[in-house]
DNA sequence: GCAATGAGCGTC
DNA sequence: ACGCTCATTGCT
């Protein structure tokens, strides 16, 4: 058919004459990864590079291949000279761009992120390389970025290994390390005085913070050290094109520091020095897409890959963090006792029940402990804002000891009781009911249920200082902070009250602060809520003034609960070493590694794992259909994490081997197992 | 006994 | 969405 037409010499396949392609001289194999979506397929094939597409057919670009007789797209991993492959090859038809938007270093990046997470490296590289912009790519060509001087780092002297870490990065060691930020320090300075250290020697800087509040500030402090020119921002919000031209402005290597939210830890920033987690408690850090990798993952396998610094940063620390500084893998950069009392704003807890009830009839309105109120008139009275954190709407009470309030937990795996669908009283992981629960703290059978009631607290509250102008900010679900149009950046100097959740708390300098959100965070039934809950109240308590000026905080809670106490001794790491090993005790992660498994029962049903997996449940999915999704965890000890992934990845290629269409969501180290 | 047709499958 | 295998069908 169609004899007489032949291509031009521009053809689309790059064949002289129909049907008559030249391999290239040399290298004229190329390693093409293709974007199907099947775990079977998930590795390299080998194809020919006609002689035409020699040239363009570099390292990291996008083309196109006819895999299984259909167009598809591919990324360009080697050029190789030989195949192992016994069958015929096909050809490349066609490079997409000459633009080599898959560094080798990202490309290695993907994989270590896929093999870890079960999950397939196209899944991974749709999260790491954004789609593709044609008119961006058109745009200015290479302006390589200047080189800023090396910027003073004094800030860091408040934290004994401050200054040698700071010291590490400047001699472009891969330094890893774990910061508890002081009460009221300025965070965003000293991390751009970490950025610019590195892109001092020459080499970039990606930082990933969770929100977009984050991203403004810290580029602000890092524009005001090294330039406007010497960072960029890469978050969601701008539009396709924008975001592609500073994505490819990276990657061509016209800026060394990158500031982002969590899909910029992949930023192909060339010669990486430094990464940087900011706050890896907030739950922004985990993505919600296939194969649901978390920041923390992300950066760890890139400082290992690059042999970049990676610094974790926060106020508090997780229990994962913890568990790296306890393996060795990372030391601590915290203040000594004395520095931290003196940053520190004087913090006090009041018991909800405790009888000490306001006598004033004002603060009595607002069912507020007469610290609480006192709190808050002093500071008012110093033309100070006052800040008072309520609950978020949307947090799942579990069920506490209804005479000593310690969390039910389930007996057979030591998971959270619940109530769910039925009223039972049953474990959230494994689905055990439970008749007749009795604490095996007090030995109580009764069971409660955490209640909220402080946000009416804090409108009565607006009522007893009448006159005081009054600001609310966020207000959000907990599932929902896109409700942006409700939080405050920052409010003007002098006194007024601020209502907020957390996370939405406006930037100021508090004269002090009142949490009234405590029964509802650490009533949740989260394995994180009392991590959770420090994290939050030292957000909060930050933004205090110290002591020493008469800054104060008033958490409503009891005084011997451990995240409290850590809270009043503004100490994380003692908080977070607690932490993991009550995990320990318990069996959860990060001591040991868990999978989450959710689909229909019949599918769960069918699945297999090896002996030495632990499998608990299933359970109902909450916000499911009743019985339409269920869940299994699977649960073994560290030492066996690898092997569990590796039967995952090998459970999802038999799947799609075969073509099994029933769901299966298969999520590791899940930030949540309820 | 063997070509013609079609469904199923792997995928370079 | 192509090209291979393998089964079934239909004709000599």
């Amino acid at each position: 058919m169609t004899s007489g037409v032949t291509s031009t010499r521009h053809g689309k396949a790059g064949r002289s004459r129909r049907g008559q392609r030249s391999p290239a001289a040399t290298l004229p194999i190329a390693r093409v990864y293709v974007d199907v979506p099947l775990a079977h397929l998930d590795r390299p094939f080998d194809y020919l590079v006609p002689a035409q597409l020699d040239d363009s057919a570099q390292h990291g670009v996008r083309l196109r291949v006819r895999f299984a007789g259909r167009l598809v797209d591919g990324w360009l991993l080697d050029r190789v000279e030989r195949s192992d492959h016994a069958g015929r090859l096909g050809w490349i038809e066609r490079v997409v761009s000459p633009e080599p938007v898959l560094s080798p270093q990202v490309a290695a990046l993907a994989r270590a992120v896929a093999d870890r997470c079960a999950g397939t490296m196209n899944d991974v590289l749709r999260l790491a390389v954004p789609p593709r912009h044609a008119r961006a790519e058109a745009g200015p060509g290479v302006a390589t970025a200047a080189t800023p001087a090396r910027p003073a780092v004094d800030g860091w002297r408040s934290y004994p290994r401050g200054p040698a870490f700071m010291e590490a990065l400047h001699q472009g060691r891969a330094a890893h390390a774990c910061w508890q930020a002081l009460p009221g320090e300025d965070w965003p300075a000293r991390l751009a005085e970490a950025a610019v250290t590195v892109a001092a020697t020459g080499r970039g800087a990606v930082l990933v913070v969770p929100d977009h509040r984050d991203t403004a500030r810290l580029h602000a402090a890092i524009a005001a050290l090294a330039g406007p020119d010497a960072v960029v921002t890469l978050a969601a919000g701008v539009g396709p094109e924008q975001r592609y031209r500073q994505w490819l402005a990276v990657r061509r290597g016209a800026v060394r520091i990158v500031v982002g939210t969590r899909a910029a830890a992949f930023a192909p920033v060339a010669d990486l020095g430094l990464m940087v987690l900011w706050d890896d408690g907030d739950d922004l850090h985990a993505e919600p897409r296939a194969p649901y990798p978390h920041t923390r993952l992300v950066l760890g396998q890139r400082a290992v890959l690059e042999g970049a610094a990676l610094l974790v940063a926060g106020r508090a620390r997780t229990a994962e963090t913890q568990l790296s500084v306890e393996t060795g893998w990372a030391h601590e950069i915290v203040a000594a006792r004395d520095v931290v009392r003196a940053a520190a704003p004087r913090i006090t807890a009041i018991g909800e029940d405790d009888a000490q009830l306001a006598r004033d009839p004002m603060a009595r309105a607002a069912r507020l402990p007469t610290v609480a109120f006192d709190a808050a008139r002093a500071a008012l009275s110093r033309d100070r804002p006052v800040l008072v954190q309520v609950p978020r709407r949307g947090y799942v009470p579990a069920l506490a000891c209804g005479q000593c309030r310690a969390p039910a937990r389930c007996r057979r795996c030591a998971g959270p009781l619940g109530l769910p669908v039925a009223g039972e009283v049953a474990c959230r992981w494994c689905g055990a009911p439970e008749a007749r629960y009795s604490c095996p703290a007090c030995g109580d059978a009764r069971l409660r249920a955490a209640v909220t009631g402080a946000r009416r607290t804090a409108e009565e509250l607006g009522r007893a200082f009448a006159g005081v102008t009054l600001y609310t900010s966020g207000g959000g679900s907990a599932a929902d902070r896109t409700n942006a149009g409700k939080v405050l950046a920052d409010i003007p100097p002098g006194p007024s009250l601020v209502i907020a959740t957390p996370g939405a708390e406006p930037l100021a300098e508090y004269g002090a602060a009142l949490l009234l959100d405590a029964a509802a965070l650490l009533g949740r039934s989260s394995l994180r809520a009392a991590e959770e809950a420090l994290r939050r109240w030292m957000a909060a308590a930050a933004m205090v003034e110290p002591a020493t000026h008469g800054g104060r905080v008033v958490v409503v809670a009891e005084a011997s609960l451990r995240p409290v106490q850590a809270l009043i001794r503004w100490d994380a790491a003692g908080h977070a070493s607690a932490e993991l090993a009550a995990r320990a005790e318990l069996g959860f992660p990060p001591a040991v590694r868990m999978a989450a498994l959710d689909g229909a029962p019949e599918t769960l049903a069918s699945l297999e794992f090896p002996d030495r997996v632990e499998v608990l449940g299933p359970v109902a999915v909450p916000g499911q259909a009743e019985g339409a999704r269920e869940r299994v965890l699977l649960r073994v000890p560290r030492a066996d994490g690898s092997a569990l992934v590796t039967a995952l990845a090998a459970l999802q290629a038999e799947r799609s081997a075969r073509k099994a269409t029933d769901f299966l969501r298969v999520e590791l180290d899940p930030q949540e197992v309820t």
